[in-house]
DNA sequence: ACAGTTTCCCGTAAATGC
DNA sequence: TGCATTTACGGGAAACTG
C-alpha cells in the first residue's frame, strides 16, 4: 500500500502554534488523464513519529479530508486544508520527560498526506510527507523554533529525519552566512553585505575561524550564550530582525543602517571622517536595540566618538528612528546645542539620507494647545553631572568628590570627560 | 418546588466575557442543625430569561454542580464554582435581531442557583438568582457593560428584572454623582470632590440643571454623544478612569490632579495665581488624555495661560507624568528656557508636590553610553513657527504672511501671539 | 526552588453578520 | 454599505509541572 510518492507539497507551515489556525496544500505533480474520478486526500499528524520517545502528541482538528481540485493557475490537482488547528493530546500514560527528550523547539513533527487513486483497474496509493515541523505553544518560542527549521533544512533534504536534533549536524560558516543573509532578504527586504557578515562571523567563531570557514555547531548558533552575554547568537540576531521588521524597515532597505559593526570598528571608521559623521549600530549587549555613534569635536583638536544609550522597540514606538535622529539634541550645562548628527558615514549629508522620512503630518489640528513633542536629549554637564556620567567617582566620599568637581569645573567641558569612558 | 429564597450569593461577576473564566459563590444564610446531609447546588444560566426576545443564548461550561462546604471564616455553608466559562449557543432557528433587541451590553442575564435539602422528612427546594449580568465577547465592550451594571443596580433592587433596559429609568444627578464618586474611590483609590462633581454635572446637564438635581436619562449618560464630541459622557469618563488606573494612580490618590475643570475655569483660577502656577486637567475633546496648563509671563505684564497638547496612554507608557512635568522645557527661538511649571495650584512648590515621584533608578548601569532621555518640549518661535501655532494665518498668501511676520517679529515674543488662540 | 513550557487574557486588527 | 459584534492572535504575565 505504501507506494513511492507521487505527490508533493508546498511546505508552508514550518512552525505551528497550538490552538492557532494554519493551512497546508498538497499538489499532484503527475498529470492524469481526464477521467471521472475523485482523488480524496487525508492528512494525519505525526503518523511516522517513532513512539515512546517522550515526544508530545497532538490532535489535528477535524477537517482532515479533502477532494483534490484542478488548480486554475497550474492546471494540476491540489487540495488546500484550511483552518487546521493542533491541540496537545495530554497523555497521562506516556509522560514527557523521558531520558532523551529534546526541548520542544527541537522536537520535529510532520504532516502525512495520503490518497487512494483507482484508475484503469489499478489501485494506487499516493503518499507524501511535509518537511519537518516544529510545534510551539507561545510566540515567544518562535525564534528558537525558526532556528530549528532553518538549521534542519540547511543541512538535510530528508524530510523523514525527525530525530535530527538528537545529534544535530554542524554547518560551515559559509553555509550559515548564506542562510542568514537570505533571512534578512526575505524577512526585512535587504540582505547582509560582506562587512556585516564578517562581523557576524567574528562574533560567532572569532576572526580566524570565520575566515577559514570553520564549522558552526548547532549549540554555538542557538544554545550557548555569547561570551559575557545572557543570550545566544541567534536570539540576538533574531531580536534585531524583529526590530527592523517593526520599526526600521525603510531605512534598513535603503541601506542607512550599517548595524553590524563592533564598537571598536565604528570608532575607527568615524575617526577617519569629519566631525558630525555618524553611523547606526545594533546593540551587542542588549536584545533588539539600536544606537547611533558620532564624532564630536573635543576642545583640543582631538575629536571623540560618542554613542547614545540604545533605543528599544518601545522607544521607537513613540517616535520613529529617523525623527529621533533628526531631533536629537545635546544640552550642555543647560544650554541647547545643535544636532551633532551631520553626515551619515561616510559622507552623506543628513537630509540626503533621512530627508525623505518626514514625520507624518498629525492627523488633526490641535488648535489651542502648545504643541509638544518628545525629543531625545542628552544632558552634558561640565561640573555636576546629573546621573553620574563619572561612574568611577561614585564610590568616593562626598568631600573628595567636591575637590574633584572643583578641580574639573574651571577648565573642562563635559565632553572631554566622556572621553575616558568605554562605550559599547 | 419553588420555595422562597433561603440562600443568597456574593454577587461578583457582574460582567462576564465569553470564553473567559469566571467564578461565583453561593452562601446559605440559615444555620442548619449539624446533621448528616449533603447540600448539592446546581447553577444554570438564563433559566428565567423570557424566550423569543432575540436575546443571545449561552451555554455554561460543565462544572455546574457542587456540594456546599462549611466556610471556615463565617461558619456557614457555601459553594464556589470556579473556572466557569460561557460560550454562545449559535441558534440557527431563533435569530438575533428581533424587533426589540437591545445592544448586547444592555442585554441582562442571570445565573440561577438551585439546591434540594431533605431534612427531618421535609423536602425543601432552595433557590436564588444572581444580580443582573452582562455578557460581552470583547474587552472593548466592558465600559458600556459596566455602565449598564451600575445603572441597573443604582435604580432597582429587583434582580429578576432582566428587561430593565427596554425602558431604562432615569436617575437624579445626586444619585449619579454619588455612584460616580464611588467608582473613582473603588477603582482608583480616591473619590471626586465637590468641584470635580460640579464640573461633571454641568457637562452632563448644564449648570442650572445640575444644581437643581435634575434627572439624568440613561441615554444622556451612556448613549448620546456629548455636544460636539464623538463619544458619550460615560465613554469619556471611563477612559479617564482607565488612564488613572494605568498611569496616574499615585498622583491621583495624592490629590495632585484637579482633572475635572473646564478650560475657562482653569484659566480663571490660574490667572489669580503667580506666574509659574500650573494645574493638571483631563482633555475634554479626546478620550483618556491629560494635559497641564500654566501661567506664563507675557512681556507686557499680562500673564497668559498655556496648555500642552494632551498626553495619551501611550505617551505616558514611555515616561511617567511626574517625569514629564519635571523635565518639561520650552525652547524659544532655539534657546532652551527653564521649566515653566513652578507651583501646583494654588501654591504648592513643584518639588513638594512631585518630589517624591522620583524616576526609578535605571535597572542597570549604561557605562560607555551617553545617557539619553526623551523629554517633552515645546518649540516657541517669535518669527516663523515650525508647525503653525498661528493656524488662522495659514490661509493667507505668502506675501501677506511675510508682512505680518515682519510686523510681529521685532517686538513680540512667541508667547504673546499664543494669547489669541483658544485653548481647551 | 526553578526553568521550561503552557495557559490566561488584554488590546489591536481583521473578519463576520445584519 | 456601514455599524455592531465577534474572532484571531501577538505579547506580557501568571500558572503549571515535573
Amino acid at each position: 500500500e505504501l507506494q513511492p510518492c507521487l505527490s508533493n507539497m508546498a511546505a508552508r507551515p514550518l512552525v505551528i502554534k497550538t490552538s492557532t489556525q494554519f493551512s497546508t496544500k498538497v499538489r499532484l505533480l503527475v498529470k492524469l488523464p481526464e477521467v471521472d474520478y475523485q482523488l480524496r486526500v487525508k492528512i494525519t499528524f505525526d503518523e511516522t513519529l517513532p513512539p515512546g520517545q517522550g515526544n508530545r502528541l497532538f490532535n489535528i482538528s477535524s477537517n482532515n479530508t479533502k477532494v483534490m481540485d484542478v488548480e486554475s493557475s497550474s492546471g494540476c490537482l491540489s487540495a488546500e486544508f484550511k483552518r487546521l488547528e493542533l491541540r496537545e493530546r495530554k497523555a497521562t500514560y506516556e509522560p514527557r520527560g523521558n531520558q532523551s527528550s529534546l526541548p520542544v523547539t527541537e522536537e520535529l513533527h510532520s504532516i502525512c498526506y495520503r490518497g487512494q487513486l483507482r484508475i484503469q483497474g489499478l489501485n494506487i496509493a499516493l503518499e507524501t510527507t511535509s518537511r519537518p515541523l516544529v510545534v510551539i505553544s507561545h510566540v515567544c518560542q518562535l525564534p528558537s523554533a525558526w532556528a530549528s527549521v532553518m538549521w534542519c533544512n540547511m543541512l538535510t533534504d530528508a524530510p523523514e529525519n525527525l530525530s535530527f536534533f538528537s545529534r544535530a549536524l554542524s554547518a560551515s560558516w559559509s553555509q550559515v552566512s548564506e542562510v542568514l543573509s537570505w533571512q534578512f532578504s526575505t524577512l526585512v527586504g535587504r540582505g547582509l553585505n560582506r562587512e556585516q557578515l564578517s562581523m557576524l562571523g567574528d562574533k560567532l567563531l572569532g576572526p580566524q575561524a570565520s575566515n577559514n570557514d570553520c564549522q558552526v555547531t548547532w549549540s554555538m548558533f542557538c544554545k550557548e550564550n555569547l561570551a559575557g552575554k545572557s543570550f545566544s547568537f541567534w536570539t540576538w540576531l533574531d531580536s534585531i530582525l524583529d526590530l527592523i521588521k517593526k520599526h526600521l524597515r525603510d531605512i534598513w532597505v535603503d541601506g542607512c543602517i550599517m548595524g553590524f559593526v563592533t564598537k571598536e570598528r565604528a570608532q575607527a571608521l568615524l575617526k577617519e571622517g569629519q566631525v558630525g559623521t555618524f553611523l547606526l549600530r545594533f546593540s551587542e549587549s542588549h536584545l533588539g536595540r539600536i544606537t547611533f555613534s558620532w564624532l564630536e569635536q573635543g576642545d583640543e583638536g582631538n575629536a571623540t566618538v560618542h554613542s547614545v544609550e540604545p533605543y528599544t522597540k518601545h522607544s521607537l514606538s513613540v517616535m520613529s528612528f529617523a525623527d529621533i535622529l533628526r531631533e536629537y539634541r545635546v544640552i550642555t550645562d543647560g544650554v541647547l546645542t545643535g544636532n551633532p548628527l551631520k553626515f551619515l558615514y561616510p559622507h552623506v549629508p543628513f537630509d540626503d539620507a533621512f530627508g525623505k522620512y518626514g514625520s507624518p503630518q498629525r492627523d488633526e489640528e490641535v488648535i489651542g494647545y502648545v504643541e509638544c513633542n518628545f525629543i531625545s536629549v542628552s544632558m552634558f554637564s561640565t561640573s555636576r553631572p546629573p546621573r553620574s556620567p563619572f561612574p568611577e567617582l561614585c564610590e568616593l566620599s562626598p568631600g573628595t568628590l567636591d575637590i574633584i568637581n572643583q578641580t574639573i569645573s574651571p577648565s573642562a567641558d563635559g565632553q572631554i570627560s566622556l572621553d575616558h569612558l568605554e562605550w559599547e
